[in-house]
DNA sequence: GTCTATACCTGGATAGAC
DNA sequence: GTCTATCCAGGTATAGAC
């Protein structure tokens, strides 16, 4: 990892545990090794290594999801669900890999707390946290129930109000459970019932 | 209003918009309409100030949930529902009345957005909002949908995940409508066809 | 309780030696 | 590319007059 890298990768720690404005270059530089004023020869500004994350983020995603919709693949797997036979397993494998990569991924899971805490202060992060974590997440899932549906694996419901209703539980426990990664266990429990629940809901009962 | 209730509402105006580290005195004090330094005549720091915004939050939700369970109703409404026949439309009133109370509340409203920023920041700050939008909300309609099974209003599911799946869409709509208060219209149409979803699952179909 | 003035500090950023 | 030294702006808080 370059100088440049390194600083990058210990201000994302810093910005996603005391913020943005909590974090002073010197903090930075002082978890690099090195003086706040040597930092200027690798960022311009403050703002300016800030800005190389998000841009980063958006990199990482645009990669990941132009190929497969999905933040967490690295094959077709998840289109093949769609067409092929989507049992119980699969569906818990969907959500917690969507859990998991957003609570536990080096990288996002730094950036998620990040954005939460300053997507009211920089338009930038407000508009890519929020088409990551939620236009995009609901417009892929409901693209895969749209699918589902129209290959009648599932019951006749607006793919979107499915989507919303897998979606919602994943946000929800992620949100609940992000500042508390020791209690992960407790938290796919809990995953593990809602989709248990969701997967009942739309193919066993009466359809 | 004194000049103190002045002082604590216009700071967290300026909190709920530009972050706690983002507001400084003199911000508070122009907004006030004095100098910062009289400000110091009615909060001994800046961190008081927070306090004391943290401490009204706690009571008022103390005072609304201690006799309702709910921070929406000055009755036994909600109970009522519990008690008596759901139908609905009150299952659309009780989810618009939380959504609605979480986002228009002039209090409320301006708190859960300071508290979605801070949360890292201030542990109790992380408490009370993970308490007030998590746990209790949970909590409550945990027991609301455990006593509408006993008394066979409903399918006899786990009430914690019934209670999830309810409040999940509401959380999830919240986070992504907050920071756009103009589209209320929308969240409020998607807020209607996920209650209407919920509704076709546990009372419509086969149980 | 409000003002002016001020002390003190932290933080972002630059200059110039090595 | 890293260092020391320094500048400057802005922020918290206090002192003391009115």
């Amino acid at each position: 990892m370059t100088t440049k890298e390194k600083i990058a990768d210990e201000a994302l720690t810093l910005f996603s545990t005391k913020g943005y404005r909590g974090t002073s270059v010197k903090n930075i530089a002082d978890a690099v090794g090195i003086k706040d004023s040597s930092l200027y020869k690798h960022f311009k500004s403050k703002k300016h290594i800030f800005d190389t994350i998000v841009l980063e983020m958006h990199n990482r995603m645009a990669r990941l999801s132009f190929q497969t919709g999905l933040p967490s693949g690295p094959s077709c797997e998840n289109e093949a669900n769609a067409c092929g036979q989507l049992t119980i397993d699969s569906l818990r494998v969907l959500s917690r890999k969507i859990f998991l990569f957003y609570l536990k991924d080096n990288f996002v899971s730094r950036f998620l707390k990040m954005a939460v805490m300053e997507q009211y202060h920089s338009p930038e992060i407000y508009a890519v946290y929020h088409k990551i974590f939620m236009e995009e997440s609901i417009a892929y899932q409901t693209d895969l129930f749209r699918e589902m549906t129209r290959q009648r694996y599932c019951q006749a419901v607006d793919p979107e109000v499915m989507a919303i209703n897998f979606y919602s539980p994943i946000f929800f426990l992620l949100s609940k459970y992000m500042g508390e990664p020791e209690k992960e266990n407790t938290a796919l429990a809990l995953l593990d019932k809602q989709v248990a629940e969701f997967y009942s809901i739309y193919w066993n009962q009466n359809g």
